[in-house]
DNA sequence: CGCATCATTGAACAAAATCAAGCGAGGTGG
DNA sequence: CCACCTCGCTTGATTTTGTTCAATGATGCG
């Protein structure tokens, strides 16, 4: 819980009270094993999930079982905030790895929207960067070449967990197969492999396992034409 | 502002005092020709765009001239929430036919989100329509062919007209050429052309200037695997 | 009438997908 | 402790989809 309140104070200055109120909103803690739905497409959850630990995605299944990934969400996200003011969901949310999940019952949220305008700005803003990724993955998948799209996402991912304070310098555990990014940049496995082999060959990035490491940040960003701004991080990364 | 209110309506029932406060709510209203920016990308305007008439989009541009389209919107759309809860815009809205657009301060707005619940619930489910549109957008881009996107797409727009009832009985206007199109769909001018050109020829659509008609629905939502779900409309489409 | 913008066409080309194997590390059971 | 199996990564060859380049029609408007 203290990192989401930690990322909401990425966008919000709030006071002690404020913080105390969502210090107080109650949750269940579940251990959710890696590959497994915590919504799925169609549901109508009475709780939010917020990422305590681990990594989760929100995806779409396709008829022919073709899949895109549509983000990817890491501690400190409340991912889920749709189910409280819309109907049935219209994608799934599952883990990546083994992930840790606290279920915040719809009810207290509400409350919170209701009686603390603050903090209903707070999360306003929280959604709205939400929001602003979903774009920019629209334009990077919509305009940018496989290589562009590889370093322009490994930025992202970086930049965020830099800002809840889980990257080392210049590099962090990205727990996703090749497969799986795949699906998230919408090319195929094969293709991935070889961009990512290429990423390497130009220096820009190590991977060791699922460590990624960033040798050159600016070149990396050059290459991705990533512009940390639609993060709408205080701090720039 | 009928048309906002009802849009709004859509996802929730308001009470005659909270209809009165939206019709209450000041703003200015302008005539904006064709092919002009609403706002550019690091503007802070102090208003939110409230589309009366017309078609906008959103959009950002690359280095090197490349530009993505990244949703349309319509009338009855307040396409700008996020200069109310973000600094800087990280893109730009602009018009694609001569539009008349509302202005909305945004401390008017503020004060409805602080001071009523319920509208500001209503917002809420707004916003996170548009964010639902984006997610589709993105599988749209990454997961389907250039045809399945294109119809998904001509079923999208015209549930959305539909829904505000600016559509006639499968048909409708999409004030766009092919050059925009391709910049929303992630495709490049001359293959939107060939792609047209084959909805026409399995008889799906008719395009006569900018006026759509929808032979088929059921074969144009089953070619672009569309399913309204996403737009969270009260009726369905 | 003449210009500008948009739609259309054809041919050559490039990016990425698909198909089909092989490789390597980690985990499991004998 | 080793054989084996699985999953994920890697590689090469081929095919597909969509791009680029370069014209040529159409249409509308001053």
């Amino acid at each position: 819980m203290d990192l989401f309140i930690r990322k909401l104070q990425n966008f919000t200055a709030l006071s002690a009270a404020e913080i105390e109120t969502l210090k107080s909103v109650p949750y269940t803690t579940r251990d959710i094993p890696a590959d497994t739905d915590l919504t799925s497409e169609g549901e109508r959850p009475a709780t939010c999930r917020l990422i305590l630990e681990g990594f989760c995605c929100r995806y779409q299944l396709l008829a022919d079982g073709r899949r895109q990934i549509m983000s990817f969400h890491i501690p400190g996200d409340l991912c889920d905030l749709t189910t409280l003011f819309l109907g049935p969901l219209d994608h799934s949310l599952g883990t990546l790895v083994a992930t840790k999940v606290g279920f915040v019952p719809h009810e207290a949220i509400n409350d919170i929207v209701d009686t603390y305008p603050r903090i209903n700005r707070a999360l306003w803003r929280h959604s709205l960067v939400d929001s602003a990724i979903f774009r920019q993955w629209v334009v990077n998948i919509g305009q940018r070449s496989a290589y562009e799209r590889a370093a322009h996402l490994l930025c992202e991912v970086y930049s965020r967990f830099e800002a809840v304070g889980l990257a080392a310098p210049h590099s962090y555990e990205l727990p996703v197969t090749q497969a799986e990014l795949a699906d998230a940049l919408g090319l195929s496995t094969v293709h991935v492999n070889r961009t990512l082999q290429e990423l390497r060959g130009d220096g820009l990035i190590t991977l060791r396992g699922r460590f990624v490491t960033i040798h050159d940040w600016e070149s990396l960003k050059r290459a991705g034409d990533f512009n940390a701004n639609y993060l709408h991080q205080l701090a720039a990364a």
